[in-house]
DNA sequence: TTGATCATGTAATCCGTTACATGATTCT
DNA sequence: AGAATCATGTAACGGATTACATGATCAA
């Protein structure tokens, strides 16, 4: 259900097509919301077909054509009740932690390749997200200068403080998830080692 | 595909009927894998197909049945291969940062709605970790406590740091996307009093 | 006898993933 | 001529959610 307003927050700063709005997709809101393509072009269908959106059909070269989309007064003001209404939660379904609960079944050489792929992991997303944040104070990022250009003045500041403030909530808790697995290896060594002694707690939370 | 590996993981205990697996399940491994009941029992009927596990039809009563089932080696050397296993991470998709990224679109009122939810929601879910780590603490979990008793006791040791750091670091994420919310709600005051000073960096980054 | 709890599901739908599939256009 | 990229999908499957559905047993 999130997918078409994150769409729809794409299209609000001006016409895309299909194609477009994929690749604009994956370098920005893709961030946040990751969708493949092959549930991109399906779901711009249904919005169109719920008068979200509108397409039109432009002729491109001699026999190709192209889909350009733009939101509709509907669509528009689905994504503003949208956004005034409370987000619902989706309930815990954490694999990573899933799996830490029960490591005691698993080879201390397993336990450490699972904290390490952790850290991989969540370290590849920081480079993104901090990556975004250079992008958005160096107003760099193409979507971002669009959207700029069609807002007002007055709610550029907003604008930008908001993008801003989202990705370091990510920045921060890949901070976290890091911090976790680097624990984790620790842990696995002192357990190895066949010490009583755990390593002292984090200062996180200290 | 986690499901089964939580339920394997409360069944390698010892056997239990779909009833008292749901039970404990949302007293324990729910806690970082939510699973209602309508997906549980289909799910112990295609692990029985399988040959994951086993279940005992038992008389209850004059006319009522339970089944119990138990793993079968099958079962727990597909849990064991799975532990062994490089765990998969699924794409980022995440309701609440896509929704702050476009907070400039929302009245300041909602913005502040869904930050003070998205503490309340961060809050509860701390509370339920911080219990269990208690309880852990305390040895005081009805099925860390069974699953103690079929424990090797050089294993013993492991298998309590394990729960306990996996809890540690869903308190940590916690905490970090509490105090998150708490600088949105800052930044949504910063804002509406139109200052162009934004509230300084938080700690956690600096 | 009434309510809590024990006990077990089915059906419809939605969202997302993966794999498959095709062809035009433009640049070098 | 060939590669990159523009452009748009379909099909099959799996996992999760929600709503619906039923009935037995046991303790107060």
């Amino acid at each position: 259900m999130s997918l078409r307003y994150a769409l729809l927050a794409l299209l609000r700063v001006g016409p895309l097509s299909g194609y477009e709005l994929q690749k604009q997709f994956s370098m920005s809101v893709g961030h946040v919301w990751h969708a493949p393509d092959s549930q991109i072009y399906p779901e711009l269908r249904k919005m169109e077909a719920e008068n979200l959106i509108e397409g039109e059909e432009q002729p491109r070269g001699q026999r190709a054509t192209r889909r350009l989309y733009h939101v509709t007064d509907t669509g528009n003001q689905a994504f503003l009740d949208w956004m005034q209404t409370p987000l619902e939660y989706a309930r815990v379904r954490d694999p990573a932690h899933l799996r830490a609960a029960y490591l005691e079944a698993a080879s201390p050489e397993a336990a450490r390749a699972f904290f390490r792929r952790h850290m991989d992991q969540w370290e590849s997303e920081l480079a993104q997200w901090e990556g975004e944040l250079q992008r958005i104070d160096q107003v760099d990022n193409p979507m971002l200068v669009r959207r700029l250009a069609v807002t007002d003045p007055a709610d550029r500041e907003r604008t930008i403080a908001f993008k801003r403030f989202t990705y370091e909530g990510l920045v921060d808790r890949a901070h976290v998830e890091i911090a976790w697995a680097r624990r984790g290896l620790e842990l696995v060594d002192t357990l190895e080692s066949g010490g009583g002694a755990r390593p002292e707690p984090s200062a996180a939370r200290a």
